[in-house]
Formats: structure tokens, C-alpha cells, sequence
DNA sequence: AAGACGAAAGTGGTTGA
DNA sequence: TCAACAACTTTCGTCTT
């Protein structure tokens, strides 16, 4: 085990602390500081789970939360072994049964349901196993202050899996899971923002640049493009021209003008439809940008040429 | 005929009194 | 709690290629 292991925020001393395994970083869920970069201890959990009373210490590798008993029910009784096992391991063997003694109760059967559920979409989305975890996390805090009543489990998966994908900067828009689901993009959407205010999860706003990407990759367009659509963004960040605007609108509308000056070019039509949003948005968004980053003679020229 | 452009009216969420 | 507000959408008519 490292040491120099963190357990409090400096900032403003809350325990809850939230690791971003992917950027290797100790984030405050509190005041949302970064604490340590580069986290190297893979067998610490972040979060402590109230187990009443008991000793709040763990063993071993870290337990997952995509299943519904932390994925504890897999491993009991698989090898029988008991007098194999180090005093460590035994006790983690009985405190797994305790744990599987409690799917009984109705929060852990909802899990139950709900985390099947997450792991059909997760899978049909190729969202990452982190943001996968993550999502089980959340889903499982919220049940557990029971922000699920009232609301459809369905929703409030899409809702943990969004605010988790959001987290780890894992592009998928709200339309791309509202299509892996029965519902609709404003019922996740309401319940997303639901979640994230009760549960205090600081959420930072995407950004353009990590929609670039998808998207080009779906348009066909050549590296050569996205690297001058990621320009073009920056550009548009630093004369602030950004702010306040859909991170899909801009990013759909960087793209579009690097296909024009690439020679690539797309309609509006086109790339409207994989960003997810309508040709009048990457029409003000392209607008903005021709005034802003000067780009119109650029474009004028191309225009003549063709 | 298809694509680009823009005006006008509507939607859902945020903000501030 | 309500009204003003910004961003975005829908719809539709008009140009341009």
C-alpha cells in the first residue's frame, strides 16, 4: 500500500472524495479541487460504505460496484478453500456472505434490476468499464437516499450514466443514451440534473473539443480536419466566444468550417445530424466564427474556386 | 433540385426579484 | 413563485449553385 494516502480535502476538509481513476487524479466532490495527480494506489476505495458498526477497513482488491452485491456473490464458495485462506481473506469471505444475506433487502434487489440494466446499455454504448463503475456508484447512492421513488429505475440509470460519462469526460450525448433506452431526452435529462443536485455531484461543462473527435470519425473526415476543427476551437475559447453556448453546437460548427477549408466538404445537413443538433445552430455558431477568428476571406476564396 | 441562409415563433431550463 | 432571459429548435420562405 503507498503511503501518503489521501483521506481529506485540504481545501475545505470534506471526506468526500471522489478519484478519477481514467486522469489519475484525487478530485474534492466538495469544492471540486484537485488533489494529487497522478495516483498511482489501485487498491484503495475511494468511498467508504456504511457498514454499521463494523470495521470500515478493506482487503484485497477493490470491489465493484457494477454488481448488485459488489460483485461478491461471483467469488463465494468458488474455491471452498477456507483453510487456504489467510486470516485477511476470511475475513473478507464472511463479510461477503453478510453482504449476500442483504440482497434480500429491497434496495438490493432494485440493484439488482437496475445494474443489469446498466450493464445491457453500458455495453450497447461502449461506454468505458470506469465510467461504467462510476455510474453503478451513483446509482447506487441515489437509491440508497432513495431518489429512485417516484421515478423509473430505467430514467434514473440513464441519469447515473450521463452524469458518470459527463464525469469522466467520455463524449455520449444525451441523444446517444436516450436511444438506449424506452424513454425520452427530457425525462433523463430532468433527472439527471435531479441527481446531480442531490448527491452534490460537481459536474464540469464539456467541451467542445471532446465531441471533435466522434464526430469526425462518423462525418469521415481526415485527421488533418479534426486537428484543424480542434484549432479552430481553441481560438474560439480564447476569444471567449464560447461561453454559455452548446459545447455540441460548437463543436459541430468547428468541424464544418475545417471540412470547407479542408476540402472536405460537408452540408450542414451532414454534420447537423451526427452532432445532434440543427443546421440553424451551426449556422450561428459558423457565423460567430467566420467574424471572430477572421477566417472569411479563407472561405470566400474557397467559395470562388469551386 | 439541393443546399445555404435567415426571420419568426416556440420550448425548456436558469436566474433573480 | 413568477417573469425575464439565453440558447436552441422548428418551420418556412427566399436566395444561390
Amino acid at each position: 500500500m503507498k503511503s501518503g494516502k489521501i483521506t481529506k480535502c485540504p481545501n475545505c476538509g470534506s471526506k468526500d472524495l471522489y478519484w478519477d481513476r481514467k486522469r489519475g487524479e484525487v478530485i474534492c466532490k466538495k469544492c471540486g479541487l484537485v488533489i494529487e495527480d497522478k495516483v498511482i494506489d489501485f487498491s484503495q476505495e475511494w468511498r467508504e460504505f456504511s457498514d454499521q458498526g463494523e470495521s470500515k477497513r478493506r482487503v484485497g482488491s477493490p470491489l465493484t460496484y457494477t454488481k448488485h452485491d459488489k460483485g461478491l456473490s461471483t467469488k463465494i464458495g468458488k474455491s471452498g478453500d477456507l483453510s487456504k485462506m489467510s486470516p485477511s481473506e476470511k475475513r473478507m469471505y464472511y463479510r461477503m456472505k453478510k453482504w449476500q444475506t442483504r440482497i434480500s433487502t429491497p434496495i438490493e434487489r432494485n440493484l439488482k434490476f437496475a445494474l443489469a440494466e446498466l450493464k445491457r446499455v453500458a455495453s450497447f454504448l461502449d461506454v468505458p468499464k470506469i465510467a461504467e463503475e462510476d455510474a453503478a456508484m451513483i446509482y447506487r447512492m441515489a437509491a440508497e437516499k432513495g431518489l429512485v421513488r417516484g421515478r423509473s429505475m430505467e430514467s434514473v440509470v440513464a441519469g447515473a450514466l450521463y452524469a458518470s460519462c459527463r464525469r469522466h469526460g467520455v463524449p455520449r450525448t444525451l441523444d446517444e443514451i436516450s436511444n438506449a433506452f424506452p424513454l425520452d431526452k427530457k425525462e433523463i435529462g430532468k433527472t439527471y440534473r435531479f441527481i446531480c443536485r442531490e448527491l452534490r455531484i460537481r459536474i464540469l461543462p464539456t467541451s467542445p473539443q471532446d465531441y471533435v473527435q466522434r464526430f469526425a470519425s462518423e462525418l469521415h473526415l481526415k485527421p488533418k480536419t479534426v486537428s484543424r476543427a480542434v484549432e479552430i476551437i481553441k481560438k474560439a475559447n480564447k476569444l471567449e466566444i464560447t461561453s454559455g453556448k452548446g459545447p455540441m453546437g460548437i463543436a459541430a460548427a468547428a468541424l464544418y468550417v475545417a471540412a470547407l477549408l479542408c476540402g472536405e466538404k460537408k452540408t450542414q445537413r451532414d454534420v447537423a445530424d451526427v452532432a445532434g443538433v440543427t443546421e440553424v445552430t451551426i449556422r450561428n455558431r459558423y457565423k460567430e466564427l467566420l467574424e471572430k477568428l477572421k477566417l472569411e476571406d479563407q472561405i470566400k476564396k474557397i467559395r470562388e474556386k469551386a
